[in-house]
DNA sequence: CGGTAATCGAGACGGTACGTCGCGTCTTCGA
DNA sequence: TCGAAGACGCGACGTACCGTCTCGATTACCG
């Protein structure tokens, strides 16, 4: 149908693609970004740097993907009822905004501020789609009756993913300060059920009556 | 005197700090860390390198000072109960969020996750001091017996500064949308005061039960 | 007067130029055209690759610059007739031909035929002061008395140069066949000197009277 | 028959290597060795690479054979007496000179000097048969009784085709000068005719003695 | 009031990595 | 079986930047 690859000339590696962003994710969590260099990627990957300029623009791009390739976003969540979902939510993008992919991510999101090119290129990226992911979250939530349907679903995901982006971004990167986490996040979830109304039809773990 | 070795030779030129992290500034907000160049901003401050060196031991130092010293952060707030409070912090993180500076921090706490030199420069920087601003707001909020003791600063502070903040992250350079932000604050405000317990003891401006 | 150098910034090091164009010869005579790296000339000369692009364009003129500083062009000449002249200046061009210098020269001035940009830059090369080196040395010669004053002297300048030339381009570069040379030269300047109609005032070494 | 393996499959094309030797002489006259490739030639050719090195080991062996396929050189040349020969050869040399492929076969015959490669497989080239050419013509005159049996063929070739070419290479290229040239040779024959002794036996077209 | 010493703008310096280009080889599919 | 298309490993190219250095020109103070 829509065969966008061309069936012309030596088809490319398969697995060099893998390969690469291998090498790429062990020569980054090896040295850092400053020692992040694009000859050392392809030295250990066994592959000509042409041809791994032939399938990312930049060493930017690159990183960017192996980091993506290697942690998937937020997947969808169905849990029974929103505080279930809304907690396994806060689990997931907690892990998003600690991984380098989120960090990543994050900075595409602010370089298209200042960044025209950048802006056309990024389009709807992966990051919104998290809003994607809680909408369906809260209009089950309101089918159920849980909460009231004047809710704003984006106000939901704002409040979760940004509290937890924020936490986690004034954080200190040697500090991960796994304890503290748990009892965050539910604190945190605790708090946004509250304040949207939240009638929990099958008492779990709710405050006080 | 404590003068151990000063006072001997052409004085330092009072205010070639200051242009130079003004042009560091600019240069950050307008090219972001991989087109942070110290040549540029030497140039666009009218400075030799020297100097500058004279003065930062390197180009991350540099930036976190010319950062660190533009952050207008937010001052005291004290209106007489925490729905005002929080409210006028809503909207003074706002305008920081939308500005150049809050762009910088944000950048600047991102690329510390990924660069070595930066997060050892870095410390503790003077983001987290939002915190601080909400931390006396609290404190005054639960004196007042607005809310309960056991609500952690630290939890608002996350969740109006973090919804903000990725909401205005989120939206495309292009989308002012100022009508939006106002109903947009006042919907978020209301949802953390409720969320946190929050009873008014003195109505102000809401009719009478 | 003319101080076209700048007198601000740090001064270029003087004797870097010679060191990398000693370096240049080193890896050329060792190596050849294909082994001439510049990284490798940089290298053994102790200097960064900036530095060099700093005064030379491309690695082929620096190779150009290496040749030419080490072997100069055609001098003065000046024997008291002119079949000394002639004969002097046929060696200075044979050695001239033989030499890598005189290779480049001829290159540069073919490309020029196909390069218009080339052409431009090119101007005036030093190849052609052959013509002003013998111009002097046939004008001598007319008021001497030796030859008609009918002689073109670019005619006899092209007639010992090309024939040198040619003779050198159609060996190969293995045969030096030095011993060949010598009376190359002499037969050559004697037909040369009867086809002008040379009249030597003081016979030396000449035909048969 | 005699055919072993033959007949089966696809005929190779027989026009191929006119083809990619075409595309070699034109990517080659425009932009000289430095600009000589391999992709350029087999794209304008239409020709995959592979074909391309199924039929010459490298592109300086393919070089060579494009500029060794296309020199007309010089033909036979047999007019009755040495002064109209080499006349004749003069013009012949000369518009050779100012040819594409004139100018291809010096550019060969000095590349070969600085790149090992292209000596090594260019060998012997045409080049010098015009010296061949020239050869039977000065035995001739010789046998004639026109000149000297002392006379070096070679050295009457390397005057007449080396001066031609140094002043050729030595015009700048917008200058055609065309007028100019008929009677440079005129001068330049008359020169060497008189260098080599030469006195015509059976006048033809000067007026009685 | 003239010497001394630190600072200034400017820019060259040795390195190192970037992203591009070309060679000669290879691997696929279509003719 | 051949041919075109083009990906592959390799390695050099020319550019950009860092952090250091060297220059001549200031500009204070100190004797």
């Amino acid at each position: 149908m829509t065969s966008s690859s061309r069936a012309v000339g030596r088809p490319r590696v398969p697995n060099l693609d893998e390969r690469v962003l291998d090498a790429a994710r062990t020569v980054y969590g090896d040295r850092g970004w400053s020692g992040f260099t694009v000859d050392e990627v392809a030295k250990r990957a066994g592959v000509g740097k042409g041809s791994l300029y032939l399938r990312w623009p930049n060493k930017a791009a690159l990183l960017v993907d192996a980091v993506r390739s290697a942690a998937p976003s937020v997947g969808n969540i169905n849990l029974g009822n929103l505080e279930l979902d809304l907690r396994e939510f806060a689990r997931q993008w907690m892990a998003f905004a600690q991984s380098i992919e989120g960090l990543m991510t994050s900075r595409l999101l602010m370089d298209r501020q200042s960044n025209k090119e950048l802006a056309e290129v990024i389009g709807e990226l992966d990051y919104p789609d998290y809003i994607r992911a809680t909408r369906a979250l809260v209009r089950r939530a309101v089918e159920r009756g849980e909460i009231d349907p004047g809710i704003t679903p984006t106000l939901i995901a704002d409040l979760v993913a940004g509290a937890i982006t924020t936490h986690v971004r004034s954080t200190p990167p040697g500090l991960a300060q796994v304890a503290h986490t748990e009892s965050y996040l539910t604190q945190l979830v605790n708090t946004v059920l509250r304040g949207v109304g939240y009638r929990n039809p099958s008492p779990e773990d709710s405050p006080s009556p």
